[in-house]
DNA sequence: TCAATAGTTTAGAATAATTATAATATATTA
DNA sequence: TAATATATTATAATTATTCTAAACTATTGA
């Protein structure tokens, strides 16, 4: 939904340089009517492959975890083999599709964040997520 | 709590041989009164350094999945690097210190198992899990 | 405008967790 | 106990991620 010059100022808003990769990544992440979950390798693939522009590795990963550090992105993790990264950094909670690995935001209503009665003494509550794991349904299955 | 005898028909009632290295693995997970929590490396770490025994890695993360896959581990994933594994495989919910990267388990009543309210079409709920992830609060901090 | 500087990108190497391989050893079965 | 199925092991392979250090680029202010 943001456009280009927009970017410019957020990353500069930020302290980042606007660079050539940084502006594509935003469009790619951050031009679009919804939020969406991303491994970094589907990141890489859609710019290289479908996009055909050529940014390296390195910096996909450099730029995802300055943008975290930025609050522009979410890292959430299901399974230790990758992280999940989430456009939408607002508290939210998830279904897991143990199907076919993909993790759909609950909408508002749906999940009730669980009210913690008591703490560790000492500590903060830096968040409180749910994560509902779901598959299909095989009660008739070998 | 258990015994070497009863380990062996444990394994066995679940179609594991009961070996040398999958017997001392269970005393070291299941001989105690707390259930807890583990990395494949504390585990690994635990029997070599500690108890001065020889079991391959390889062995741990087979006898580690195994046991999980016939239900005396649950895995959770908390962060991407490494996965945690969990002898207690009931329902609970986790608090994940986020100064030391404990993860220590909610006591009952501590949380309440949030309802859902609309579930994924076609799917089933395999678990809700609610992670709270706390950290030393540092107001007056640089 | 442009040189100095600080920040960024990059290819490639390094690391670390995990899984695969395939030979050897052990447990079970009859 | 011999035959078979299963398990263990050392080691290699894989994969995600981070590190390194050289080349490049954006910013700044004279
Ligand atoms: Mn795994
Ligand atoms: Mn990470
Ligand atoms: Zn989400
Ligand atoms: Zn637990």
């Amino acid at each position: 939904m943001l456009k280009n010059a927009e970017f410019t100022d957020k990353l500069r808003s930020s302290g980042l340089r606007p660079t050539k990769q940084r502006l594509k990544i935003c469009e790619v992440l951050f031009n679009r009517d919804n939020t969406f979950h991303f491994t970094i390798n589907d990141l890489a693939k859609n710019i290289s492959k479908v996009l055909n522009e050529r940014i390296s590795l390195a910096t996909v990963y450099n730029t995802v975890h300055a943008f975290k550090k930025k609050g522009y992105l979410k890292e959430i993790s299901i399974n230790s083999d990758k992280s999940y990264f989430d456009t939408n950094t607002t508290n939210h909670h998830h279904f897991f599709d143990e199907d076919t690995n993909e993790l759909i935001d609950c909408d508002d209503g749906i999940i009730e964040t669980p009210k913690i009665k008591k703490n560790i003494s000492g500590k903060k509550i830096n968040s409180v997520e749910v994560l509902v794991k779901v598959a299909t349904d095989n009660q008739n299955q070998k």
